[in-house]
DNA sequence: ATAATCGCCGTACCAACGTACGGAATCAAG
DNA sequence: CTTGATTCCGTACGTTGGTACGGCGATTAT
């Protein structure tokens, strides 16, 4: 884990130090977030702790809910410092996130009465839940 | 859109009076949600009012976070009119979408939190929102 | 009757994020 | 030096919910 113990790597040494699959090392250097260094004449690719710590921001902003599309944004923007830039795109994806958990909200507030019609309901007709999907609106 | 008015209707007036696709009509046809009329020997197959109730239960159950794998075990209980069975599912989908509520809040949180101190940081040696991702945790 | 539209059917494609496979080359250990 | 593991690289597959295409047959309107 410390850069001095292990400062180079094969990809299967990366992968690991990240968490993550080999083949998603290779695959996120397919998507261009990730480069490749220069391989030694026929032989094989060594990484350094960087590409660790660039995987980890990776794994970090997938988790704040950026798409890989938009973390090639902020890995882009990174270079240049541009903080006004990442803000920018950091409030679009606040936005988002807001919609969606209001729908969320929605649908569970839905459900939840939907739950609670059918367990108080001792001898219906129909499910209400199964009635409200099937009600003509 | 009333069923006596048209009781008998081609694959796209089906389509037309549920408010979807041709294509998404054969889509859930494809994927067992809605049967396939025998059609006349060479003719074209005919739909009734029943297959636009079918598609708009199917959309309803959508919206309520159902997946179609799901709606199609919703549509089985139907069948049987298994109230209690139908209410374990919609518990089950109400329990995820509550954990998606939670992991969204947090994610909107710790969002938040990064764009306002970004936004009173006057001068800072590097974007506050970079920084959290890019930190060695 | 003939043209324009519609239905039929299989197949391919889209996003998003990977996972899996297969054959050849290369490396590390015994 | 041989064996076994690993890397390399391209390509295909998997999910979820559809959309699009293309050639052909049936239907409907004029």
């Amino acid at each position: 884990m410390n850069p001095r113990i292990q400062a180079v790597m094969t990809i299967g040494a990366l992968a690991l130090a990240a968490g993550v699959n080999v083949e998603t090392v290779r695959y996120y250097q397919r998507r261009q977030l990730l480069g490749e260094p220069a391989k030694p004449l026929g032989g094989h690719r060594r990484y350094g702790s960087g590409e660790v710590q660039r995987i980890r921001f990776i794994k970090r902003a997938q988790n704040l809910g950026f798409t890989l599309e938009e973390i090639g944004q902020l890995l882009a923007l990174e270079q240049g410092g541009n903080c006004h830039d990442t803000r920018h795109l950091a409030e679009k994806k606040l936005a988002m996130i807001e919609i969606r958990i209001d729908d969320l909200t929605r649908m569970r507030d839905l459900l939840k009465a939907l739950i609670a019609q059918c367990a108080k309901g001792g001898r219906i007709r129909s499910c209400p839940i199964i009635a409200a999907m099937a009600d003509s609106r």
